[in-house]
DNA sequence: TTTGAAAATTAGATACT
DNA sequence: AGTATCTAATTTTCAAA
C-alpha cells in the first residue's frame, strides 16, 4: 500500500480498500450466509428482495472474487474426541524467520490445530489446539513442538471455553 | 455415563467419550463437510461407500446429536472492509468473574470480535479481532474494552496472518 | 445487472430388507 | 443400520429485457 492509498484508506469514507465492491445486497447476502450456509438461495433472494437468480449469480461473483473463501460444517471439537482446547505461545529462534512458512505448514498439518496466529513484531505466534486431554497436550507439546529446532520455547495456556460470534459483520 | 463405561472410555480401546459413538464413516462425513460444506449428499454417499439415503439419515443424525454444529459460509474479512487483525489480552478486575457471562456477551456483540479464548487459571481471556485499520483498533481498544468497569487492562499485538487449517480432523 | 422460466441436480421422506 | 424409489425442493443455466 503507497502513501496515497494509506491516507485515503485512513479517511472517513465509507469505501473498502481493495476491489472489494460490495453494495447492501451483497453485506447481506454474505451476513445470511456465514450464520447459516445452507441457507436455499431462493430464501436468501427473498430476504434480499431480488429475483433468485440474480441472487444466484450475485453468489457466485462472491465466490469467484475471494470474497466468500467457501463453506464449512462446524463440527463440535469434544464430540469428535478432542474435548480439551489450548492456546500455544510459541517463541521462535531469531534466526528461524526465514523458514517460516515452512514452518507454517508443519503446523497446519498437525491434527491438532485448529488456527494459527502470527503476531507481528515479536518472532513468535499462537496456535489454537484441541485435543483428547491432557496427556495429549503434553505429547503435542513435546514431541511436535519443543522439538523442532525453530522452536526457543512454548508457553502453554488451557481453554475453559472457546466461542465463535455469529458473524463477521460485514461493515458496522 | 456410569462408572463401568468411563473405565471401558479411559481404556486404550478406540471409542470416545460422551456418547459420541462415531465410526469411521462418520468421520468421513465430518472431515468431508468441513472441509466443503456444499458437497452434495450423493458424492458423499459416494465417497463413503454408502446409499445417498443412508448418508443423509447419518448427516442428519450428526446434526441432531449437536456433532455438526452448523454450516457456514468463510467470508474473507479484509474483502469486506476489515483488513487489520489483532489479539487482544484482557486482563479483568479480581472481582469481576461473577458477571463474566454478561462480559462475553457483551464481547460477542461487538462487530469486530472474531473468536473469544477463556483462559483457565487466569483472570483474563483473549480475543481475536477484525478492523478496518489501525484507528479502529485503537477505538476499539479505548472505546468498548478499557472504559468497561470489569477490564483491569489491555494489551495488543497486531496479527500479519491468521490461518485456519483445513479441518478439525476427527481422531488422527 | 436483472429477470422468469426451463432443465438438471439434490434433498427429504417413505416403505421395505 | 442399510437400501431403493419416489416426490418436493433447490440449484443452475439461459434467452430476453
Amino acid at each position: 500500500m503507497n502513501i496515497s492509498e494509506s491516507l485515503r484508506n485512513s479517511s472517513a469514507g465509507p469505501k473498502n480498500l481493495r476491489g472489494a465492491e460490495l453494495d447492501d445486497t451483497d453485506r447481506l447476502i454474505l451476513r445470511l450466509l456465514q450464520d447459516d450456509a445452507k441457507l436455499p438461495n431462493n430464501a436468501i433472494a427473498a430476504a434480499a428482495g431480488i429475483a433468485a437468480s440474480t441472487c444466484h449469480a450475485r453468489i457466485r461473483s462472491l465466490q469467484e472474487r475471494g470474497i466468500i473463501r467457501g463453506y464449512h460444517a462446524d463440527v463440535d471439537p469434544a464430540a469428535v474426541g478432542r474435548g480439551l482446547q489450548a492456546l500455544i505461545s510459541i517463541r521462535l529462534q531469531a534466526h528461524a524467520r526465514a523458514n517460516l512458512t515452512r514452518f507454517e505448514e508443519y503446523l497446519a498439518e498437525l491434527p491438532a490445530v485448529e488456527g494459527i496466529f502470527f503476531v507481528t513484531g515479536d518472532r513468535d505466534f499462537l496456535i489454537h489446539v484441541a485435543v483428547p486431554d491432557s496427556a495429549a497436550l503434553r505429547e503435542l507439546v513435546a514431541s511436535n513442538l519443543s522439538v523442532r529446532p525453530e522452536v526457543a520455547g512454548t508457553s502453554t495456556a488451557v481453554l475453559f471455553d472457546y466461542v465463535r460470534p455469529g458473524t463477521v459483520r460485514p461493515e458496522d
